[in-house]
DNA sequence: GAGAGACTGGTACGAAGGTACCGGCAAAAG
DNA sequence: CTTTTGCCGGTACCTTCGTACCAGTCTCTC
């Protein structure tokens, strides 16, 4: 009833979950790759049984309907920005920072999912699909709250000041330009990122 | 066989066209409105057809198969934007150069399709899922090319030296968070423009 | 003014998907 | 060991969709 995401065993002890547990698991594990690789117009309760290797009842036995598995799937997405970011940041060589174009690079990695186009486009279909999924929009934004805080993290390392969400949105609109245009989406947001920091670069370095 | 788009009569000349050529272009016009208004998932012969007040067989007969119809809404839909484009340039009021927030709001009324939330998400969904159609990905590449001549227009009016991919793409990227974090699309877009203009800006007074 | 060929539109069929159902079974409780 | 409790998983139903079909209609052309 106002168990909002899963449909737990009704009792609150646990009793034979380890099993469950992993199936969960796997199916939201399932169901990420599939937005990543087919975006997500290909989650389909058959298609993501098939992937997490489950019988088809157990997707719906687990989550309330398409909607609320993808938007654990999101979630799961979600957290998994800020943890991406952090190992970008992990690796930042501060030796770059002249470099205008490592820069950019840095930061745009860090934005972008690791993967080639095809996770890249799933990616960015779910990402703006989520306008229509409040649960989703939710998990996002709290997300998002994360990454820009990394983001940040990155450019003080790289002693470049811009807005961490212009930075973030060079690049996702950079992305859905090549998407719809059918560039090579890493390659112009990188370039788009380059341009904007330089400019700003000079600016602070008068 | 070589007829890219549509099923043309098979003789060259017009015969009994009229009528036809109607249907054509109201078939056309629907799926341009279906897809603003509820998605390209939305896009079905049925609904087309409903839409369009032709009988469903009417979508077989003038398209070949969904690919081709979402295919030609998609160079109409292309072919609005430098138009719509045109018509923000044309009302420019270049006593606003000054004020960054009114730059702002041109340029990005510029970019972004006219109407509310569920159109900007519509245009957007189908934006991002053109990687998936070849003929879809070049027109858009081809409506590009004049929007972006026209936002340096704009630019130029306004005195405002950024590059015109950059103001798109930031439109674009703020938008795309903003779905996917249930903001307004508008209002902020307009927010991230305007601190890149201002930033820009400052470097051309100096 | 007939004939041919383009258009019309109602209908049908196979595929795919969301969801519900229900007999079976394994693990926990006694 | 037995019972109970809740998970398991195969299957079926209903809807929607893409597409094909075809008899009928209408308008050019000759």
């Amino acid at each position: 009833m106002s168990e909002t995401s899963t449909v737990e065993p009704a009792h609150s002890a646990p009793r034979r979950q380890a099993r469950g547990t992993a199936r969960r698991e796997a199916i939201i594990r399932a169901t990420c790759e599939l937005i990543l690789n087919d975006g997500p117009v290909s989650v389909t309760h058959r298609a993501v049984a098939a992937r997490a290797e489950v019988p088809l009842a157990a997707t719906t036995y687990y989550f309330n309907g398409l909607d609320d598995l993808i938007g654990a799937a999101g979630e799961r997405i979600a957290e998994g920005w800020a943890e991406h970011a952090r190992t970008i940041r992990d690796k930042v060589n501060t030796d770059h920072r002249g470099d205008m174009r490592r820069v950019a690079t840095y930061l745009v990695d860090a934005v972008l999912p690791p993967g080639g186009l095809p996770e890249i486009r799933g990616f960015y279909e779910h990402l703006v699909s989520a306008g229509r999924y409040e649960t989703l929009s939710l998990a996002y934004a709290k997300g998002r709250g994360k990454l820009d805080a990394m983001i940040g993290d990155i450019c003080a390392a790289l002693n470049v000041a811009i807005n961490p969400r212009l930075v973030v949105a060079i690049t996702d609109g950079a992305v859905v330009s090549a998407l719809s245009e059918g560039r090579e989406a890493h390659e112009h947001a990188v370039t788009l990122v380059e341009i904007a920091v330089s400019s700003l670069r000079s600016i602070l370095e008068d």
